[in-house]
DNA sequence: AAGAGCTGCAACCGCCAGACA
DNA sequence: ATGTCTGGCGGTTGCAGCTCT
């Protein structure tokens, strides 16, 4: 113990990195690669802690960082991720190219926590604040043991995805599929090529070169023991979702759950939500899958945006919006709806029973940040079937608090179990 | 126009865990 | 086995710029 702070020393610059500053350690990086940390600082002619030169460059000059405001589908990641991972902000990074750790946590902290705060969202538990009483019941408390359990489990495959890198690393191939390291990894995941370079965290303790251009990340592991637990929840089977509504037949029933921790796996007959994302069709790793009683008719209409508020505000033309089915559209695993703004949830927030699907209208303006993922919470809970359509008449589904409860949950999960079924090819969350 | 209050973000701090001697 | 070094991570702070009154 007893170790002295890096920057106690008299005569170390604190505070605002100067443009000259930036640009010795800049040159000195790129000609050098950063090596110790802790050297580096008198070798770069700087009077700086490494600790310092460390964060100035992982957080502000390394090149692959993409600033500017976050676009909605990387909130919506954000928000999803974090229900999921909790304040892990270097593992949401990891989902999210381009974005540093602290950029997400300054984002969650600044804009997203105060939203979800507004919307009567609990921004810790992701549940609404006022369903705590709902957790005394049987099947609530499975719901807040999944919610650990994803912890546990996203912790565990953080583990795994470190011995995918190192042994990538030390193989040395970076275009190639790996093989599964362990059992845990849901063949629907196969790992798929990645190119990308950016390593928001990485684990590599070679110091000796510039990791963010010699370390791409492995692919994806991803994993779906998750999933099962919810299949347990919730009774349901778990099927690909099905654009079509109620295609497929049946449902897949190809999952196999033979350990209760890691052998699961996919049968083929999981069927990729229609409208595929991205440029490539590397879709066989990114299946969605949803529970059963799941959204009905989403469609993707290939209206994908990629980034840039701007291209979603383009949503909010008048005419745009009447593609949106009061089902959602599903979208790169994600299931919009229509979107709400600040305004509309405020009040609604101050009129519970005034939720309506017009209310969710697009005004032409559209509409930062809301998520169909917090727009189905939100809305599920306050509108009655009959307004929302969301399917539980269909479905057969119970209706009423309780069940809406549940229904809400697996929502919920569902967004998120589809982000990380999603995940582009170059994630390294899992 | 000016001061107060608020917001957003870069940077810092302290703790932790892994590597290594 | 133990202590030290180092990098990573999450929480927090400080300040510049913006908005409001």
């Amino acid at each position: 113990m007893g170790r002295s702070p890096c920057c106690d020393k008299v005569g170390l610059k604190k505070g605002p990195w100067t443009p000259e500053e930036d640009q010795k350690l800049l040159a000195y990086i790129e000609e050098h690669g950063h090596g110790s940390w802790r050297a580096l600082p008198v070798k770069a002619g700087l009077q700086r802690c490494g600790k310092s030169c460390r964060l100035r460059w992982t957080n502000y000059l390394r090149p692959d960082i993409k600033r500017g405001k976050f676009s909605l589908q990387e909130e919506q990641t954000i928000i999803q991720l974090h229900a999921l991972l909790g304040n892990r902000w270097s593992a949401i990074a990891t989902h999210l190219p381009k974005r540093t750790d602290n950029e997400i946590k300054n984002y969650w902290n600044t804009h997203l926590k105060k939203r979800l705060a507004k919307m009567g969202i609990d921004p810790v538990t992701h549940k609404p604040i006022n369903d705590a009483l709902l957790l005394t019941d049987g099947k609530s408390k499975n719901a807040a043991n999944l919610s650990h359990m994803a912890q546990w489990e996203s912790a565990r495959l953080e583990a795994e995805a470190r011995l995918v890198r190192e042994s990538k690393l030390l193989s040395g191939t970076f275009h190639r599929s790996l093989p599964l390291i362990t059992t845990s990894t849901a063949n629907i995941a196969t790992a798929t090529t990645t190119t990308m370079g950016l390593s928001a965290s990485p684990t590599s303790t070679s110091q000796s070169v510039n990791k963010s251009t010699q370390s791409p990340p492995p692919p994806p592991q991803l994993c779906l023991d998750i999933l099962k637990a919810w299949q347990g929840v919730w009774g349901g089977g778990v099927r690909a979702t099905n654009p079509g509504g109620g295609g497929g037949g049946g449902g897949v029933t190809g999952f196999d759950l033979e350990s209760p921790t890691s052998t699961l796996s996919f049968s083929e007959n999981v069927v990729p939500v229609n409208g595929e994302v991205g440029e490539s069709s590397n879709m066989n790793s990114t299946s969605m899958v949803e529970f059963v009683e799941n959204s009905g008719g989403c469609e993707n209409d290939g209206l994908v945006k990629e980034e840039g508020e701007e291209d979603w505000k383009g949503f909010g033309n008048g005419t745009s919006n009447q593609e949106f089915s009061k089902h959602g559209i599903e979208n790169n695993g994600m299931c919009f709806t229509s979107a709400l703004n600040e305004h509309e949830m405020e009040n609604h927030n101050n009129n519970s029973n005034a939720w309506t699907p017009e209310s969710t209208r697009v005004d032409g303006n559209f509409i930062e940040g809301f998520t169909e993922l917090l727009l189905n919470n939100f809305g599920d809970r306050n509108a009655t079937p009959e307004e929302n359509g969301n399917g539980d008449s269909e479905n057969g589904g119970a209706s009423g608090g309780e069940s809406d409860y549940y229904e809400e949950n697996k929502n919920y999960w569902n967004s998120i179990l589809n982000l990380v079924n999603s995940s582009p090819s170059d994630s390294r969350m899992f």
